[in-house]
DNA sequence: GGGGATTTGTTTAGTGGTTGAATTATTTGA
DNA sequence: TCAAATAATTCAACCACTAAACAAATCCCC
């Protein structure tokens, strides 16, 4: 059941709705207007008119010219996401580079900057530093812009519980604070910043980009091995957090030793090491471990990111194998398995999105910060 | 995102003040007051009064004598559910036996009738049947109870979609419309009929009876292995209603053939043959195969049931053992591993709690059907 | 090229549901 | 016996939505 847990007023209503004009306008027909938006909500067209005044004067939607139309009738005005109202700082820090981007409401990437260098020999303190640097520079101009950063979030390849990197293993980091250190850069002082695991935001930033299935799991093939799963369109993260550890699926029960302590981890058998060696071993196991999630999950399509982009063409049919095999039900329908749209910068976007989200969900909360 | 795409009137606000008000006397405090309500759900008394009023008239909350307190004050009137108000006809058919309970709103078990017989000689006709009049039996008690039993469901050992059985390959069935054979029975034409996947709606079972971690995953032993996932408190089916085929996960890659023309599937290893020859072989497959549950979703429980449940004392150990070894994050908090707490009604009862779920989720459904 | 048809968007009265303050009810304790 | 305390109800005010009428702007056809 889904436990109520709090009440509902009239203003929750009026909360609900406004989010359910943002999201129409946003998916939905393009450049609607009042009377499409509601046509298609099932609001009147009174209360729409009401919600999008509000929505206008806020400056998340703005005004525009119709698509053309044909046939009589007071012409349309036209609805559409403002490109100059809030927008989502996405940061991220890996082995071999840093990156900060700004996305706005539309979508749009604004601005984008990447910093490549490896982060292994610096502490965390001076990775944090130079990326809170890029984060400031990328602030900035989008301001300059006009667009209002609500918020940034970090990706880092580790695992992050309470808003603490307990353990990234690639970057050497343990119980990290990352958020105090870029709140420590004067220029973000004032911003919320959340941290999130890479394969998680990426997993969100695919999310957005195909705007398709809104189920499915995102695999993230680098030293490790990644997952992040959304359940429709929801990200799942597990009761604490913990989810989407597919690298330390067993595949081969009595296999190679992992570091981990346990045998026969998929990660030994497809992590980047592995997969420099032989692509067909690292195909089969990918195919066995993507097969169980299948079965227990019933998740219709696999999206395989990170290293596993460019080999993607040489890992297909190995891994389609094994899941026309070992899946249940994949002679009812296949389950389709796709490279990563954005490849690399897929998690800075998720977690630029991520920031962008709450304005999304919940447009009224921005309307009283304007007023 | 989670996509809104259904306005909210007033009207909605009061459909969810009124489920919101009957969650917290059913889940909250003992018999709690008007006031306790208001207090615990944030919404003012006055609102509390009139939304308990109605629950009220429209017999699913009764007024009853308020636990002790000392002190001063006016007394308060304590609330309950009533026990003579909706009630829940929950099915179940398996191998050797039929069963129908009925379950009231207070989740007691008010009429429960068994009859074993295996029902493989006979045919689904037969079967559903002779199902029928045990269930018009129980019905008709209900009634003489003055409940109203509101609705049916069915637990099935098989693949359940579209409300069809597609396959249920112990009771040799395949392609039945059980729904339409029980509404064929004169007593239960006018009733609501829905079938679902036996460990699906066992999963259901628990949830209720343990009332605690609303995450877990339900394993159920029979011939085949099936399981339920329960995610927040809410049934996981996926994206097409096939997740759950925890028995055909692979555990050893290369391993025994199964039935379903893969390798090594965990049925082989821990399914109710298997488990007769090898209870030790049982739980390290089973241990295996939950480490990967574990590892992807970060579920914290797992309950066993069916055929596993006698065995438990023996299996616990094994499986212990494994998860211990393989699950990445089993050395912050353990995996908690308990054996079903309904046993072999857990189906039936969560059948019946699903139709009673429509009334505590949907109550204002149930006082317009009143009024 | 003028008038009706058509579609968009706004205005206005009405309804339903919640809030908050005042009121009534009923007990304990000094 | 009366004040304090707690429970529950009443009532005016408010807010958001609906429905229907109205105003605005265009097309289309004779």
């Amino acid at each position: 059941m889904t436990a109520p847990t709090t009440p509902v007023r009239q203003a929750s209503v009026r909360a609900h709705n406004l989010a359910l004009v943002l999201h129409t306008v946003a998916n939905g027909a393009d450049r609607p207007s009042r009377a499409a938006v509601a046509a298609a909500t099932g609001l009147t067209r009174a209360t729409v008119s009401a919600l999008v005044d509000d929505l206008v004067a806020g400056g998340l939607l703005v005004e525009v010219a119709p698509p053309p139309r044909t046939g009589a009738g007071r012409p349309a005005v036209g609805l559409a996401l403002t490109s100059t109202g809030p927008a989502g700082l996405g940061l991220e820090i890996n082995v071999d580079y840093l990156a900060a981007c700004v996305v706005d409401l539309t979508g749009t990437v604004r601005h984008r900057y990447v910093e490549h260098a490896d982060q292994r020999p610096a502490d965390p303190e001076r990775s944090l530093a130079a990326l809170g640097g890029l984060a400031a520079r990328a602030r900035g101009a989008a301001e300059a812009d006009g667009l209002t950063v609500t918020g940034a979030a970090l990706a880092v390849p580790g695992l992050v519980t309470d808003g603490l990197v307990r353990v990234a293993p690639n970057l050497g980091w343990q119980d990290v604070d990352a958020v105090a250190a870029l709140r420590a850069v004067p220029e973000l002082a004032d911003l919320p910043v959340t941290v999130d695991n890479e394969a998680n935001l990426a997993a969100l930033g695919e999310l957005g980009a195909t705007g398709g299935n809104p189920t499915f799991l995102y695999v993230s093939g680098e030293v490790g091995i990644g997952a992040g799963l959304v359940l429709s369109g929801e990200l799942y993260r597990g009761v604490r957090g913990w989810s989407g550890e597919i690298g330390h699926v067993t595949v081969y029960p009595d296999g190679r030793p992992c570091r981990c302590g346990a045998r026969g981890c998929l990660e030994q058998y497809a992590g980047q090491e592995a997969l420099e060696h032989d692509v067909p071993l690292a195909a089969a196991a990918l195919g066995i471990a993507l097969s169980v999630v299948v079965n227990l999950l019933d998740v219709p399509v696999i999206v395989l990111g990170g290293a596993y982009v460019p080999v993607f063409a040489a890992l297909r049919e190995g891994i389609g194998v094994e899941l026309r095999r070992r899946v249940l039900t994949a002679g009812l329908a296949p389950v389709e398995l796709r490279s990563a749209e954005l490849g690399a910068d897929a998690a800075m976007r998720g977690a630029a999105d991520t920031v962008l989200r709450v304005v999304r969900e919940d447009p009224a909360a921005w309307l009283r910060r304007g007023a």
